[in-house]
This record gives structure tokens, C-alpha cells and sequence, in this order.
DNA sequence: TAAACTTTATGATTATAGTCATAACATTAT
DNA sequence: ATAATGTTATGACTATAATCATAAAGTTTA
């Protein structure tokens, strides 16, 4: 998202993080800026009884955990490596230089919140309710019209585990094998090899 | 937020809304940046059986709506005056054009997104589970610790019906009623007059 | 190649949040 | 001052997502 080159220039650290490794942990101080070179990062909690909670998933190129860098509070979320990870790091004091001396990539960070604002209020509406099949397709229509922009019918793969989808929504995972399966019957998914295609 | 001066400067419009009358629409684009001058605003969507669900409550001096001005798709959520409200209306070029010219707004802009990706970090990962406890409790201390900003036992008065906190969490208002009398015997909040402390 | 681990799957049972009905109390409108 | 409306509250009942147990299939590791 911010380029590389200028993550660079503003002398940013690359540091490599093995599967499962955590970057920070919930309750933390921010104290700087992370970006994804490759590799994929969720942020998530968990519950009294150990259940996880994904708040979001990120790829190549995508930062994660800005907002409290902007005001005075502690991370919300942990950020735990899901595959082998390499990530820039900047210190939020340069950082803040970074935004200061360049409005476009201020524009950008700012695109970003707005993304995962409008991400976040898609789904707190659904996984509020007492509706698997609903929280599940509205995820599934989410991911093919605002994310991969595909259209016709099970055009998209959904490349997630029917555990990671469990986390996601705060269902249990039989609940989210038994309603895809559901789905299937009534013509709204297409599961082949296992796979789910919407 | 945007200090009033600006926004008069760049022509923004004052209107007037009634009570229950709506600003913007689920699913339309955004054309404007929308400012309270005094009232108070929410935002919220409706499930297939019209249980209303709130993404948020706006109030003087709050802005809401914007992220569909940085990102191309429409409201994912109504917007609506829970009492006679005036409002400051800025099309969305003259929006851009101030953000372009006022650097130091931009940034509390950026602020008050990550402050509201915050509260949704802090929500989620709460309403989708199945304890109505622990997502009102959350709730309460999250006025408590993050917005009013209080200390001590029972010092925080919650200015919300029961219907608006059903509303906010995702529950049936007979089960947030049935709640927060258990978590007075508990110990967790007081009800006085039937107004409830935390 | 086989053991270990993860993912997907199924069946049976249960606790609980939702649902429905009803009513007391408070506030607002006429 | 009274009727209408909104809010809070309670009781009884039920559908369902969670829970628990178990196992088949696929992937990863040694």
C-alpha cells in the first residue's frame, strides 16, 4: 500500500516472522507501522474458552493494525503470522513524517480505514444475528463483489477452511459445514473436492 | 470535527431534518460529507423480518457516512435523525478540495475512522458470540473506559433504552432486560429508577 | 512410506436466546 | 386531565446453534 520504495527511504525494517509467530498482542501500545511484503497475517482474540475471533485476514502489500496508531488506545487484536511472513516495520514517529510529507499515501492510508470500515459494518449486522445461512452468504457475496469484483454464478473459490470461516463469523465450525452443505441444497453454493464455490 | 468556520468557507449547506426522517439510504451512492450541528443521528440497517440494527450513533460535531466518499460503494447503512437535527452537507468534490488544502483535518478525519474501526474491533468480536453478558458488558465498558472516560463503581449513567442497546448488540430487547437484571445481582451494574449504572 | 496432524463430516443431545403474549409504568400529545 | 404511545418487565414455550462424541479423508512431517 505504501510503496516500497518509500517505506525504504523513510529507512523501514524488514523482519521475517515464522507460522504462528505473533507480531503484537492485544492490549499492547502501538508503536509502529506494519506492511506485508508477502506472506498473510490475521489479526484475531479469543474468548474465555479459547474460541478464536478473526477481525481480518492480510496479504501482500497490506497494512494492518493502524488505527490505534492514530489515537491513544491498545491494540484490540492480536496479529499472528498464518503462513511464513516477511513485514516492514516503521516506527510510527516516522510514519507520521511519512503522511505529513506525502498527502497521496495519506489518501491511501485513509482508503484503507474506509475499506475496513465498510467491511466491518457488512458484517456486524450479520454475525450479530441468529442466522448462519445469512452471516455466511452475505461473507461469501462480500469477498465476490467487493473484493475478487467477480460475476456469474460460483465463479468465485473461496479459498478459506471451513475452520478460518467458523472464526470469522463466530460460529461453531459444525454449524458452518452443516449450513454449506444447506446451501448446497438449496442451489446458493457449489462445494466440489470439498471446496466451496459461490 | 471539521471546524465550523471551514465548512462555511467551502459553502457547506445547513438542513434541518425531523425526527425519524432519513438523511441517506442503504445502497445509495454518497454524494456528500455530513457534519452534525446539533441533534443526534444513526445509523443502522433492517434484517429481512425488520429487526433494526445500529452501526453507530452520531452526535454534535460528529461526522458520519464518509467512508463511501473514499471508496467507490454505496451506503451500507440508512442514516437517520433519532431527534430534530441540523446538519452541515458538503458535496463530496468540495470535501476533497478541503482535505486536499487542510492537511490537519485530513488527519482528524483519519482519527475519528480509526476511532470507529476500534469500536467495531471491539464489537465484533463480541456480538457474534452467544453470551448477551458479555456483549452488554463490553458495551457498557467501552462507554465507560473509551468514550466518557470514567473511573470508579457505578459512576457512568448509561443514556441508552433497552431497545437501543437490543439495537446496538444484535439481542431481543427481552433478553437485554433479562440480562442486565442478572448482572445487577451479580454485582456487575446498578439499576436505579430503572436507569442503569456502571 | 507411515505416523502425526488438520480438516471435514455426522449423529445425538441440550442450554439458551428468540418468540409470543401480556401487562405495569413512564412519557408525550391532545 | 386524559388518551395514546413508548419503555420496561415478566412468564411460558420453542427452535436452533452449541456442545460433545466420534470418525473419515486429506495434508504435512519425520
Amino acid at each position: 500500500m505504501i510503496p516500497e520504495t518509500l517505506l525504504i527511504e523513510y529507512n523501514a525494517t524488514l523482519k521475517t516472522f515464522d507460522k504462528d509467530e505473533i507480531i503484537f498482542s492485544e492490549g499492547e501500545f502501538a508503536r509502529n507501522y506494519y506492511q506485508v511484503k508477502h506472506g498473510i497475517i490475521k489479526m484475531n482474540n479469543f474468548n474465555d474458552d479459547a474460541k478464536e475471533f478473526i477481525q481480518g485476514i492480510f496479504y501482500k502489500r497490506q497494512s494492518f493494525g493502524e488505527p490505534p496508531l492514530f489515537i491513544d488506545v491498545k491494540y484490540p487484536a492480536n496479529a499472528t503470522a498464518i503462513e511464513k511472513s516477511t513485514i516492514y516495520i516503521l516506527p510510527k514517529e516516522k510514519f507520521y513524517e511519512l503522511l505529513q510529507n506525502n498527502k497521496e499515501v495519506h489518501f491511501k492510508i485513509t482508503e484503507s480505514l474506509a475499506k475496513r470500515l465498510y467491511y466491518k459494518a457488512i458484517i456486524a449486522s450479520e454475525i450479530s444475528s441468529q442466522e448462519p445461512s445469512h452471516r455466511i452468504l452475505r461473507f461469501f457475496d462480500y469477498l465476490k463483489n467487493d473484493v475478487f469484483k467477480q460475476e456469474g454464478k460460483f465463479t468465485l473459490k473461496i479459498n478459506y477452511t471451513r475452520q478460518q470461516i467458523s472464526d470469522i463469523l463466530g460460529l461453531r465450525v459444525e454449524t458452518v459445514i452443516r449450513t454449506i452443505k444447506q446451501l448446497e441444497k438449496q442451489g446458493e453454493v457449489k462445494i466440489e473436492n470439498r471446496k466451496v464455490y459461490r
